[in-house]
DNA sequence: TCTGAATTGGGTCAAATGACCCAAAATCAA
DNA sequence: TTGATTTTGGGTCATTTGACCCAATTCAGA
């Protein structure tokens, strides 16, 4: 069921009691959102945890008029822009999904009510956080310390979905170049 | 005293037991390294956490040759892997020290056994986390989303003491430019 | 303090890149 | 289904960039 695979997502190695995860899924709804449509803007402050049942999303931010994405979030993952919604504060960039997509969502108030009553959700939080910490940091050194080219093969193996999903700008702006040059590392292979 | 300001950067807009803050106090060691000295290789977990109290350090990866930074750490400031400190996984990096520095560090044993009696220490370093994955954040956005001049300027802006403290080629490296376009950025300004 | 090593600014030139452009293809909405 | 809009690959050309180089300066260790 869904919310057996969030809840799944969100534990993983850990194992977490019975009861918390009767409460976590009683707190979950679920979302459908159609194609392309944003879910969250700059000024907004994220008040929900989604996980993705089906469908994929990109945060970005506006440059020059367009879009460059900062993160991809597939089907079966967790999407959280972790500052916006721990901190409470505006996003400060766009959610958007890229195709139509389903969700389950928990609200900031039931994260805080589950972190309150159960000391252990915590360490799950704390887990989802170091992971997109280690992904950021390793963006930051593959747009610092290898190749455009090298870059691209890395993102075809890594996260094949983005490759089939985002549009090549995208998928250009993502890694670091312009669409052209995305266009010639692609001639080039 | 220096234990304090460790506490006090820790803690922050929070308001800890003063029981936690005994203990953590007690279990902080005093540590002077060597300018430029390489606290962590590549193959090495990081067991510590650190507070400089007066100095700085930078985290890099190797690549051709050259230290390519991707993270500095200032007087004042927590430093600590996370992913490999809260993990227990090799760095994959190395932490070298910019100048002699003078640190606070507490084991990762002692967070653990902090952890475990005080559920309290756990929103100490889910902000340290948050924090940090903004910062990590705002980078992949500045390598991404602006020009290498702009990124510049930002840095001269936001982190003086990399401008101060850095070697010029770890600094254009830092900004995804190398040390030739760095100096063709300085000459114009 | 002194000497060797490392770092620095800046010159040259070939290669890579981005801005602009276009026509074809794909996508979307009525 | 169809017409309008968007996305795409690819061409041209000016600009930016990096690799390589060197001499001057700074730095570090004895």
């Amino acid at each position: 069921m869904e919310k057996e695979r969030f809840f799944k997502a969100l534990s993983r190695e850990r194992n977490p009691t019975h009861e918390l995860k009767t409460h976590f899924n009683r707190m979950l709804k679920k979302e459908v959102y159609p194609a392309h449509s944003v879910i969250l803007g700059t000024e907004e402050i994220c008040n929900k945890m989604w996980f993705i049942v089906k469908g994929s999303a990109m945060a970005y931010v506006v440059k020059n008029g367009k879009k460059v994405p900062y993160w991809f979030w597939n089907e079966n993952e967790i999407m959280v822009p972790i500052h916006s919604f721990f901190k409470q504060v505006p996003l400060g960039g766009y959610i958007q999904v890229m195709e139509r997509s389903t969700m389950l969502s928990i609200t900031y108030q039931g994260v805080r009510a589950l972190i309150g009553r159960f000391p252990d959700f915590n360490f799950l939080l704390m887990d989802l956080m170091e992971d997109s910490h280690y992904s950021a940091e390793q963006r930051i050194c593959s747009l610092t310390a290898i190749e455009p080219s090298e870059r691209y093969e890395l993102l075809l193996k890594d996260a094949t979905f983005i490759a089939r999903k985002a549009p090549v700008e995208a998928i250009a702006f993502y890694i670091g170049v312009s669409r052209k040059t995305l266009n010639r590392i692609r001639m080039k292979r």
